[in-house]
DNA sequence: GCCTGTACTTGACCTAGGTCATGGCCCCGC
DNA sequence: GCGGGGCCATGACCTAGGTCAAGTACAGGC
């Protein structure tokens, strides 16, 4: 069911270049404000530089366009660079099932590695780019500089136990909170409010991720909402009562902490 | 609820030491039969005589005793060596949350490199042992065998996916045979039979798992043996119907392919 | 052998959340 | 300004699977 209506405006990776920008457009590492999310976490100006030579830049997508499909060759690990993306699957029910939301500074694509082949789809939520980090120079980069081996295997490493804090048996209640105070983090961490922002994501699409139906996420944002937790307009979110939250979410791990 | 009942032998890392046996008893990644499975796949002898320095065997371990515990400092990456080990965390509610069953050959502990603290437990299902790979020496080592790094990537990226596979909306029944299934395809991947097999974990930590009540386990299986889809004895299972299992599996990823 | 505890099964019932249906709202194109 | 299509909210109803309770059956201790 749910055929996401993505406008479709063709793929990807190579569209880099179809798009009619300079393929080699750098992306600096050396003086991107993300780079301590992200995967140059920690390097010296002399490794970020030789990060730089490695990088270039995606030209801006659009809400609906994707940046790879399931099947697609691994080519590439992306840094989302601005705006948000989704990663998800379409089950042979031809059932969506929403993955992640990705933010600017969080990579997408690693769990491509292993089967060198994307396993999921992913598409921008609102006008997005990423930085376009080839797989096999970025390994080589790896075996020369420690610290980005270390980053790299510490990103992974949180994506292992962000997927499985997901997995546990909890309440709408628990996954709701559990999801806004994410978020909340990690737009603090981008150094955005962490108590008043937009959700880029449709009701949807939050519920297909926290497996809920979109009613029950209506509903509880309703009841949070009379319970004053929280403030919700539209997609635009503040929360009243964070400690609350807490309480509720009850450590379902840390969400993309 | 569902305190486990593990007999709580005391922990853990130490304990190699504190069991009287050789601390330095070399894990010979050489010789053994697992090598294609584990961390060291496709590297040269040479290559493996290095991965010989490092590794060291644990003691082996009897059912219920913890490889390691919640909080813990992460030290080393554990390969099961032999028997089941299961990774479960406790919420503060007091309900376990099982996250994965862990066979030989399977890395243990990848989760715990980013807050450089283990987030869950890892106890023995059964007579178990795992070889320990301290983490400093390995990612050492990963910066100088382009194979290993690759191969830990690989590993990791497959954890990711396997990870994310549970994450989604299915049901019971579907949930239940892709277990099967995919207990079944690691069973072959070690050479033992694909169709029939022990099962190494109590019908709760399945439920768990899958996020199901035990009591539905039960039933499910129950139903599956009366059409004709599998055979059950206790904890001894044959597949009968694999075909048909795929088909209600419907592509709810590998699970650890 | 018997006793006890734990794991498992099975049935009866219940509820969280899904499904279906309706209606409002906002945004966008014209 | 008007009309149409998403998206979202909300009510009425339904069901998959959870909960509770009562066995059964095997394993381990003595």
């Amino acid at each position: 069911m749910v055929k996401s209506k993505t406008a479709d405006k063709e793929a990807v990776v190579g569209a880099i270049d179809a798009r009619g920008f300079h393929p080699k457009l750098q992306a600096a590492c050396s003086t991107c404000s993300l780079s301590q999310l992200c995967l140059p976490m920690g390097l010296n100006q002399a490794d970020l530089e030789r990060m730089d030579g490695l990088v270039t830049r995606s030209a801006p997508m659009h809400e609906g366009e994707h940046l790879f499909r399931v099947g697609d060759e691994f080519k590439a690990i992306y840094a989302v660079r601005a705006g948000t993306y989704k990663s998800y699957t379409v089950d042979s029910q031809g059932r969506e099932h929403v993955l992640g939301f990705h933010l600017a500074g969080e990579l997408l694509g690693l769990d491509a590695i292993y089967p060198e082949r994307h396993l999921c789809n992913a598409v921008a939520l609102d006008t997005a780019s990423v930085c376009v980090m080839p797989f096999g120079e970025l390994r080589e980069l790896a075996g020369q500089i420690g610290g980005l081996r270390a980053q790299l295997l510490r990103l992974m490493s949180k994506d292992i136990s962000d997927a499985t804090a997901l997995a546990g048996d909890f309440t709408a209640e628990e996954r709701i909170a559990a999801f806004m105070l994410g978020l909340s983090r990690r737009f603090e961490q981008r150094g955005f409010s962490p108590k008043e922002f937009n959700l880029t994501m449709s009701r949807r699409d939050i519920a297909n991720y926290l497996r809920l139906a979109p009613e029950t996420v209506s509903r509880v944002f309703a009841r949070f909402e009379k319970d004053q937790l929280i403030a919700v307009d539209r997609r635009s979110i503040r929360l009243v009562d964070i400690d609350k939250l807490h309480q509720m979410s009850l450590c379902m791990g840390e969400m993309h902490s």
